[in-house]
Order: structure tokens, then sequence, then C-alpha cells
DNA sequence: TACAGTGTACTAGTAAAATATAACACTAGG
DNA sequence: CCTAGTGTTATATTTTACTAGTACACTGTA
């Protein structure tokens, strides 16, 4: 996996684990991947993921069972709020920085429009 | 000056002196505070503000004169295409983030619209 | 009981960022 | 020439993230 080297990597770990909740392709009560296997996919070593997955624990957004594995909660409001607070978070992040170049709420709106509308014109 | 611990802080001035040209803070050929300044104002090493001058430089957003300190640019061009530059990066990254959170383009741009009347009902 | 698969914890080492401190180089003004 | 203000560079130290390697603890199954 690719990472971002401005950011620690237990902590764009624990992003790419929230968008896959978020995605659906771990669901409410799935068993994520065993730490050791997660380390090999991600190429990461095993305390990297410990440190990601220690902090989504005490989030309790996922549980761990020593000796089954570890767990998405079965909490599903637990997991809606969780895509709230990081769509806000994202949200904020993008308008506060954007405002800061500036940028009118009005212009930041179409700013965002027409990034994707080109965006549409070419691939994805 | 507060700092977000998951992003190098020379990083984080650089953004910083990036949104004070933006806003016209500091206006082409102006001369910036003196490093040691800065340094003080910021609650920094010189060190570490020598860092963030340094890759500006680089990028030929600012020169520098020995003895007598470092400036904007006089290149307005180059300043407009950093902005640009600037507001394309942020967009990018928030699209791609909420994208993998499962929303759709058309649900991006309600959640901003909603997120910017939201916000503006309170404060600022 | 044995064993494979799992999470957890600890120690040691490396690398990058940031700090503290100092020295050096240039400019402008007395 | 001297000095204050400026950018520049260098060394040593601390802190944090990450890695490597190992050992321990628990679960389920044969």
């Amino acid at each position: 996996m690719k990472f971002d080297d401005k950011v620690p990597i237990y902590y764009q770990i624990k992003n790419h684990l929230y968008h896959e909740m978020m995605t659906g392709q771990l669901a409410p009560g799935e068993k994520l991947p065993a730490v050791r296997q997660l380390a090999v996919d991600l190429t990461v070593n095993v305390n990297t993921v410990q440190r990601a997955l220690g902090e989504m624990i005490t989030e309790g957004i996922i549980t761990s069972q020593r000796g089954k594995g570890n767990f998405v909660t079965t909490e599903t409001p637990r997991i809606t709020q969780l895509k709230e607070h990081l769509i806000m978070e994202q949200l904020e992040r993008a308008y506060e920085q954007l405002h800061a170049l500036n940028l009118s709420d009005e212009e930041i709106i179409a700013s965002l429009k027409q990034y994707i509308a080109q965006r549409g014109q070419q691939d994805d």
C-alpha cells in the first residue's frame, strides 16, 4: 500500500480500515484479517498495525478477542456515527483551507462543482 | 501557533505563509518577518523556519537576499498559479476522502452545501 | 495434551523531525 | 571600521514513528 509520508502510517491505516467499514467491505461483526496478515498486506510492521487497531479498540469501533481475532463492532449506530464524524471532519478541513485561501462560500461550492465536472470528463 | 502533530511543523509553516500570501497579508515583493522573529512568533526553532523557507525558495515563491531578508516574489503569475495549485490540492483530497466514504458526487456537493449553510447559522 | 492460529507485550535499533546553541556571511548605517 | 540586523550553516541532543525480533497469552481443534 502507498502511504503519504506527511502523515503517520498508523493513522493512514486507521483511515484505510474506516473506509472499508464505510463501504461495506468490512461488515458489522465481521472478523478483520489477522494482525500479521494485515502487516503483510499493508507491507508494514505488526506493531504499526497494532497501534492503529489499538486506537480503534479504544474508540470502540472494533473489539478484540485474544486467540480469536479482531471484529468490527455490531453496534451499527456507532458506525453510522463514525461515518458522520469522518464526513464532517473532511468538510470542515476542506472548507477552512479553502476559506483561508480567500475563497467565498459561493466560490468554494462552485470550484468543487467544477472540479467534479472536470473529473467526470476524464476517467473513473 | 497551534500545530497539528500529525503533520511536520515545517510543512504547516509553509501552508501558513502561503495563506498569508493568498489573502494579501503578504503582498508581492513584500519583506517577510526576519527568520528569528518568525521563529519567536511561531514558537519554533530557527532551523525549522529555515527548512520551510528553503523549500519555498526552491519553489521560487519567495526570494532570499542575504543580509536583507526574505521577500515574496514579484512574479504575480507565480502566486496565482500557486493558489490554483493549492485549491486543486484541497479539492482533490477532500473529494477522494469523501468518495472513499461511499458518497456519490451529488452527495458530496449536497453535504458541502449543507455544511456551509449550517455553519452560516452559527457564527463567523 | 499438542498444536496452529490468533492477539499482546517488550526490548532494541534506525530514521526523521525538531530543538538548542553556536558560528559564519552579508548589508546598511553610523 | 564597527555594529546591529539579516540570512545561512553546522553540530549535538531529544523525541517520535517505525521496524525487527522475540516471547507470552488465549482459543479452538484434533
